[in-house]
DNA sequence: ATGTATGCAAAACATTTGCACCTGG
DNA sequence: CCAGGTGCAAATGTTTTGCATACAT
């Protein structure tokens, strides 16, 4: 919890509970909403402006990681330390998380091969899953 | 220019020019916004409203690719039938379209494994170019 | 003609910011 | 006590929508 103390964050109830519940949330990729009314819903209410700011803060601190998702809005994971990708179900929002070394591998030899210097990198395989493809046609 | 008549979509002047702005303007990725400046230097007056529905329509016949790049603003490309994925430079935009046979199967591979039919999917690799890199201690 | 498209302005979202008040160390 | 943090409401930026008018077929 006193990792906040690293960046230079006071370790405030907000950004306590934050925190806590990123780290506690069996589903790990949040909004900002989602957090909002995750935390309403256990009695904590925080600013959905705060959320903002601290999320922000937290990624800044390399503590969070923000993906853009195929709608126009942000996801918050907490950063796990190992880098992983994700394969998303587009019927049911599933997110399996995966590495493949092969392909991290080749991403690196690519951008050699361009002359950039790598800061991070984003890979998302959208899809249908078993559960959902198997019901396609039952309803 | 006649494709659109494939997917039922009247081949009507704003749809005609942005298709051709697509097909010819040499940055291959734009906003709507970008869309809409492009237009309006050009003389003709779209409204960004209109370009939002052709561009949402364009990307739902496939004729286009929606990307979700870092910022939170969409970006189009045309969909030229060859899928590849982007290599960015987070401090001049520039975008370089790269295709790896290697990292394409292993996706597939990943994708099966879990029992996901692909629909789509999705490689950012965002970097420093060696142009901004070379720039970094001068200014 | 007639069903579709477009334009404009207003609405809907997601996110950020200004500012007065509160709080952790 | 005091810098930094928070809440609220207002501002921003992006994308969508309602509705009257204009256009392609």
């Amino acid at each position: 919890m006193e990792e906040l103390k690293k960046f230079g964050l006071k370790a405030t109830l907000p950004r306590l509970r934050i925190l806590q519940l990123l780290e506690t949330n069996n589903q790990h990729h949040m909004s900002a909403e989602d957090v909002y009314k995750a935390l309403l819903d256990v009695g904590k209410d925080i600013g959905l402006a705060t959320i903002y700011r601290v999320l922000t803060q937290f990624e800044a601190a390399g503590l969070v990681i923000r993906h853009h998702f195929d709608d126009n809005s942000s996801v918050f994971e907490l950063n796990a330390g190992h880098h992983h990708d994700h394969l998303l179900c587009i019927k049911c929002g599933k997110v399996i998380e995966f590495v493949d070394d092969v392909i991290e591998e080749h991403q690196r030899t690519i951008a050699k091969q361009h002359g950039f210097k790598i800061t991070n990198h984003y890979l998302y395989i959208y899809g249908v899953c078993s559960t959902c493809y198997d019901k396609r046609n039952i309803t």
